[in-house]
DNA sequence: TATTGTTATACTCTATAACTATA
DNA sequence: TATAGTTATAGAGTATAACAATA
């Protein structure tokens, strides 16, 4: 480590001015994801469920059939990701794939029996996560947040 | 990889419905964020400076000789990376360190001629950038929108 | 004993390139 | 020749525990 001395003494300030950080959106959105995403990580340990983990399950849900490359595009993932997320799922018996008959290249996933009720537990949980992560809105407050962070991506 | 073929032929969905994520505030904060930084990533690299240590030199420019524990409470870094964050700038000569008088465990960090210059260029990058990544709201939305992510964390 | 900062380590996330099999 | 998915690999981010120096 490169240390030096320096005269006069150094002092450090007392209060921490970050007053220019908080005037970014990047800044602003980055904290407040962190402290979502640890919500989550937090409340969703008991199902063992990560958030890329969650969206992956809640699409396939709602969209039986679905395959690995329409999973990357809808959720902004890239392949080499998805294969190992799919893999782990699929080692936890929450979903099935099958080759696309019209095209052998393409797989058809869906949720096992299993992999429903987890998803349908893991809902209840993410519900309640969410009203707690914003506490501090009301609900017009997060409607509007909502609809402007869509605006962002 | 366990695929089964399965009767009948399996198919894929045209469309794909995110509808039930759409309406989280994680999972929406998590994509709007990861644009943001992706942009930042992408404009920033003229300068080599990554997030976070864009909002390290900031700290230390607006605060001269903040210690490493105070930029860890302010920023949520934890210790361990800081130091390596820490070693990378101080590598480049953006940074001196110097023993706190009053207390010989801690640290005063200060940016180098060299520091103040880089950041006072990150600056201007910064603002293009979180003008471009929120150009599709108002000034007045944007407004709302910081104040509003501000009260999650 | 408690605190500051460091080191070591490990696990996850992310990104790229190269490969296969199918089209 | 292009596409779907996989494998291999490497880099960055993040977490915990253990340590040295100082208080």
């Amino acid at each position: 480590m490169t240390t030096t001395a320096i005269e006069p003494p150094a002092e450090a300030p007392s209060g921490i001015d970050s007053s220019f950080l908080k005037t970014l959106l990047g800044y602003n959105a980055r904290r407040a994801t962190s402290a979502i995403m640890a919500l989550f990580d937090e409340r969703m340990a008991a199902l063992d469920l990560k958030p890329v983990e969650f969206s992956i399950l809640s699409v396939i849900g709602n969209n039986p059939g679905v395959t690995p490359s329409q999973l990357c595009a809808e959720l902004a993932v890239l392949p080499p990701h998805l294969t190992k997320l799919l893999a782990r799922l699929d080692k936890r018996q929450l979903l099935t794939r099958a080759v696309l008959a019209a095209d052998k290249r393409a797989i058809c996933l869906r949720l096992s029996a299993e992999g429903a009720t987890l998803l349908a537990q893991a809902e209840v949980t993410v519900t309640q996560l969410e009203a707690d992560a914003a506490s501090a809105l009301t609900g017009k407050q997060l409607k509007t947040l909502i609809e402007l962070l869509q605006k962002i991506y």
